[in-house]
DNA sequence: ATTTGCTCAGCTC
DNA sequence: GAGCTGAGCAAAT
């Protein structure tokens, strides 16, 4: 991942990368959930960084870290209350976790990476 | 459904 | 620096 500072193109530090990774999350509309994968493909950084970027996370309700899930559909984790807390997030929210998996009907990694990209 | 190998930023020593 | 640890992924089993 590259920024711009001063005209000039470097790396990315951690900061740079924890300050994308959060502005991004608070985008995600309540009742829609995107990946890991997602917006790490936005940001050009590996999704392991993601995650580690939001379990970072120094407010953890005001960035909505629980609508982001596994790629998969599995619900991912959730370090401050666990992952039953996330789930309860979610399902308030009106979406509908079933069985430790998050319907594909509830992703919009497209929309995203087309907003973005 | 489970295991396996890959990944990369932070942390510890 | 070297080695370990993950809020992950994808392919093979």
């Amino acid at each position: 991942m590259l920024v711009i500072e001063d005209s000039r193109i470097r790396k990315a530090t951690w900061n740079d990368i924890r300050e994308c990774v959060y502005i991004i999350t608070q985008l995600i509309p309540i009742g829609r959930v995107v990946s890991y994968k997602a917006i790490a493909k936005t940001l050009g950084i590996s999704p392991r960084s993601v995650a580690i970027a939001l379990s970072k996370n120094e407010k953890p309700i005001v960035i909505p870290c629980h609508r982001v899930v596994h790629a998969s559909g599995k619900i991912g984790g959730y370090t401050p209350h666990g992952q039953e807390f996330k789930k309860r997030l979610l399902s308030i929210e009106g979406v509908d976790v079933k069985d430790h998996r998050v319907p594909k009907e509830y992703f919009m990694d497209n929309e995203l990476v087309e907003l973005l990209l």
